[in-house]
DNA sequence: TTGAAAGCGCTAACAA
DNA sequence: TTGTTAGCGCTTTCAA
């Protein structure tokens, strides 16, 4: 900065004011900064004026994702980098593989970064380590799944309406002897959606005992074997409600390996690429991450711009859509 | 850092050797500055920190794809996270939409918040631009597409090798009209797949007026337009070659209407998620977006702790899939 | 083993 | 409209 001035031939401070776009600069002089800074190259370091900046912004915020290989998580984050790119802001990312000490890690290299805001889908059973920063005012919005500990803004999928809707899609086109299949029991969102999916059995008035809940999938694998182990019962499943992608992939490779796929139904939680193109085409109830991510920064960024209203929970709501596989009636 | 100087008793350099791990600190007192870090909830602050520091770095890069939702840009962004937190790094993303202005604005972006190396996806024409930060030594890897205009090391898929692997498997199958389906003529690497796929009718001397190359496909449906205007002509191709993504999904999209896609052979270039379940499966050549993000990383880290060999450009094999759709026969 | 002082590149406050 | 000075939180240098 020194150098473009004294190229510039005016002061430092006077750099500082084109940099930052601030009033009182004669054309002139805006010029010849202007193009000092284009001949020397010069980039102004922010992290150096957000140090003694007030406030301290850096214009960056940090994201948590379960991993930024995961389409879900793709989606979020790209709709959150477009709502930062036009504010000027970039973002940080990192993957947490539901492991509670990389939540911590990664919060804490955001932390020592000085971002000016978190958006986390959370893996770790409590965020009371977070107490200090909410009351320094860290705005941080939680995504998919909701903050423990602590009270914070949080942008979720409705969950619970979703399985219902799934759930009852199967119920009306006849089916009484509905398999739930579940994921890690200790997440969330899987939780959410059994109860949406107890909630609307409850609702037609069929037992428990005649439904099959299978939880602690843990992929594609362990999901096949088990819908094989349960179609294989002496009274098997008529349709199958799978609360998670990989689990989805699992079920219709162990359908296609017991030729079962157009008779046994199957509807997804979440939906899969090129689901239409397959036979039959899956039926899933649709999860929008892309409106997720644009919430999310939305809400932080109204925080950044002082916004100090109450904590808001914002749900995004799901869509059934129907492709054949979840339209196949019960067996005679 | 003031603050737990004070609460531990000692001076503001020695809490500094603390949170470096630097020697010549005595057990009692690293003892006493830890339990005052925790205490106060100290996060040192790693830019003002850079800011004095020798070579000022922020163990801090800067990743620019083509976008974060993109399945591909996913893969290498996870592989390029995982060697980075190994080493304490954070990572800055950014799509670029092959957009020639953002690349610049989001490379200037990142070196504004001095970021120590970069690894990118070009966007622009030319990285001309970047020759200060080159002579500078900032150290840079380009992925997917080299740099033109600058020397630096590079990451690349065997394309060349890939198209012609693809193009050879369908002569073997007896197919002499092959359709080859090209994105966006300006991208570097539809030109290296072209060059692989009119190598291979060299090498069997298939002449050129017995192929049709359409090229600048935007997407799905365009894609899908092309390959129904294709198969309408009067000798129609009994093969397909497409050389990305989402037009290969066209392409599938297109023989389902025409009925075709159990006549007529396709091949895609870069996998799909799925592709197995379809049917018939599509064969692919398949990419190993992983194994580029893991090679671009470890070369820039290699840079970073001083690697001042020639510049390197590394290149990524492909493997062919064979699923079914790339070994129907040519109609009789 | 420890700490005091200077200074990294910038902005805030204030003076000219 | 412009520039000067102090100081943001840390590391470097050097002295104790």
């Amino acid at each position: 900065m020194r150098d473009v001035a004294r190229y510039a031939g005016v002061g430092i401070k006077t750099v500082s004011r084109v940099i930052n776009s601030e009033p009182n600069v004669s054309a002139a002089t805006l010029a010849r900064v202007t193009e000092a800074i284009a001949q020397l190259n010069y980039e102004p370091d922010i992290h150096a004026g957000s140090l003694r900046r007030r406030g301290g912004v850096t214009r960056t915020i940090g994201l948590l994702v379960g991993s930024v290989a995961n389409p879900f998580a793709g989606s979020i984050h790209r709709a959150v980098e477009d709502r930062a790119l036009e504010r000027g802001f970039a973002v940080f990312t990192s993957s947490l593989d539901e492991d509670p000490s990389r939540e911590r890690s990664a919060v804490s290299a955001f932390l020592r970064r000085r971002v000016d805001g978190v958006i986390l889908t959370r893996a770790s059973p409590s965020q009371a380590y977070l107490l200090p920063e909410v009351q320094r005012g860290l705005p941080m919005v939680f995504v998919d799944r909701p903050a423990t500990g602590i009270e914070t803004d949080a942008v979720l999928t409705d969950n619970i309406d979703g399985a219902a809707l799934a759930t009852r899609h199967l119920i009306d086109r006849g089916h009484r002897r509905i398999a739930f299949l579940g994921d890690r029991a200790d997440i969330w969102t899987v939780g959410q959606r059994r109860e949406g999916f107890l909630r609307e059995l409850g609702v037609a008035g069929i037992s428990t005992r005649e439904v099959s809940i299978v939880e602690n999938l843990e992929d594609e694998l362990t999901a096949a074997s088990a819908v094989r182990d349960l179609l294989r019962l002496d009274d098997p499943p008529t349709a199958i409600f799978s609360s998670q992608n990989l689990i989805t992939i699992g079920a219709i490779r162990a359908l296609r390996t017991l030729e079962l796929q157009r008779r046994v139904a199957l509807v997804g939680f979440d939906d899969l690429p090129m689901a239409d193109l397959l036979e039959p085409g899956i039926s899933v109830v649709s999860q929008n991450p892309s409106a997720i991510g644009d919430a999310a920064a939305r809400q932080l960024f109204a925080r950044l711009d002082g916004d100090d209203g109450p904590l808001r929970t914002t749900v995004i709501p799901t869509t059934f859509i129907a492709r054949g596989s979840g339209e196949i009636p019960p067996a005679a």
